[in-house]
DNA sequence: TTACCAAGTGAGAGACCTCTTACACAGGAG
DNA sequence: CTCCTGTGTAAGAGGTCTCTCACTTGGTAA
């Protein structure tokens, strides 16, 4: 990290890992490259490859690295929204929200599906953790079932995840809804599934 | 369209659009690649450059003809539905859901944020097509203003975008979850979001 | 001091991509 | 019949990427 790096970096593992956050969030996975990561930086492009075998694995640190931060950024958010259940669980929402626009790193580089070939234990765990923890958030609003808990994580998710697709992509409007409005929309939104899962 | 076509193909500018559907429904947006739609056609890889002046406006002439499709497929869902508005607006949720799944040409594809610098009137129009239906569909349902149609649409557009990324990314514990079973997901979370649009 | 080893480097192979250029062919208008 | 135009081709320039290989460097341990 220091500025006057002499041969060796130092630490280049785990500066290729936040480097590859920066990245993501500047261009997104589309044009992800380990090469850039590289460049950006300042070492040959044979380096990364000194401590990931190829482009999936170093994606596949990112992505465990990322289901970790977000957890965190899960846990903080619930906390801060108090002891209702339900308010507990909309803030996942927003918590997914922020996370993503900040970092770019969702649930489609977390679960991207070209990382299943990867063996990945560490990936693995954070994912179960990350899954752990939506589902207690989950579990407490009062499901009668396991299965029924999944299914609103699942939607809590899929809504989450559809907000910041399309804020990103410039769907509403070309950048009508401020980060902070979109936000409010998806909690509200989440509100509405944890409500009409309750109701029933 | 002929097996046995000769020197000239016919009608390389459609059939472009529709191998780009396939190429898209098969590896996604970050595979695709121009090149390969010309092989999977069996023209050299400068013909589509005789149509089309680079990669983003074939894309935005894909991104056209999905915007087109989509909102055939949803008018139709609608009419499926019957006269009830809540019903036929919920439907939207399945007809987007499984439209991508089959093309995977979805909002990501239609409101791609690079092809915003791609002039294409045609596309645009399409758009705002698909749009207004959307906002018809909303209306009917008895919202009390404009605003408020736009926000329900934008609502039940991210939850089906959600449920269909999570699909397509495998986040649903591996493929437990059938097409059909998920279609029903994404249909019952968009009711719950019209119903929490209805009280307030 | 030496000798080892983890972690860098530069060079480059091989693949693929976008897009350009010069040329070839076919069908229709004159 | 001839020429024009639109649409195809072959070849390739110039770019980027992933990943490999032989080599270098500098800190650590014997």
């Amino acid at each position: 990290m220091s500025r006057d790096r002499g041969y060796h970096h130092g630490d280049l593992r785990a500066s290729l890992i936040t480097a590859s956050f920066e990245l993501l969030a500047e261009v997104g996975l589309r044009r992800f490259s380990v090469a850039a990561v590289a460049r950006r930086l300042g070492v040959s492009s044979a380096a990364p490859y000194r401590h990931f075998p190829g482009r999936d694995h170093l994606l596949s640190a990112v992505s465990a690295a990322a289901a970790h931060d977000l957890r965190s950024a899960i846990v903080a958010a619930a906390d801060r929204a108090g002891a209702d259940p339900s308010s507990r669980l909309a803030s996942v929402a927003e918590a997914y929200f922020r996370y993503v626009v900040r970092t770019g790193a969702g649930f489609h580089v977390i679960y991207a599906a070209e990382l299943y070939a990867v063996p990945d234990e560490a990936r693995r765990e954070q994912t179960r953790a990350l899954m752990a923890t939506l589902l207690e958030l989950a579990s407490a609003v009062g499901v009668p079932s396991h299965r029924q808990a999944v299914a609103l994580v699942e939607a809590i998710v899929a809504v989450a995840h559809g907000y910041t697709t399309l804020f990103a992509e410039g769907f509403f409007a070309q950048g009508a809804l401020t980060v902070d409005a979109t936000a409010a929309r998806a909690v509200a939104a989440a509100e509405a599934l944890i409500r009409a899962a309750g109701d029933r």
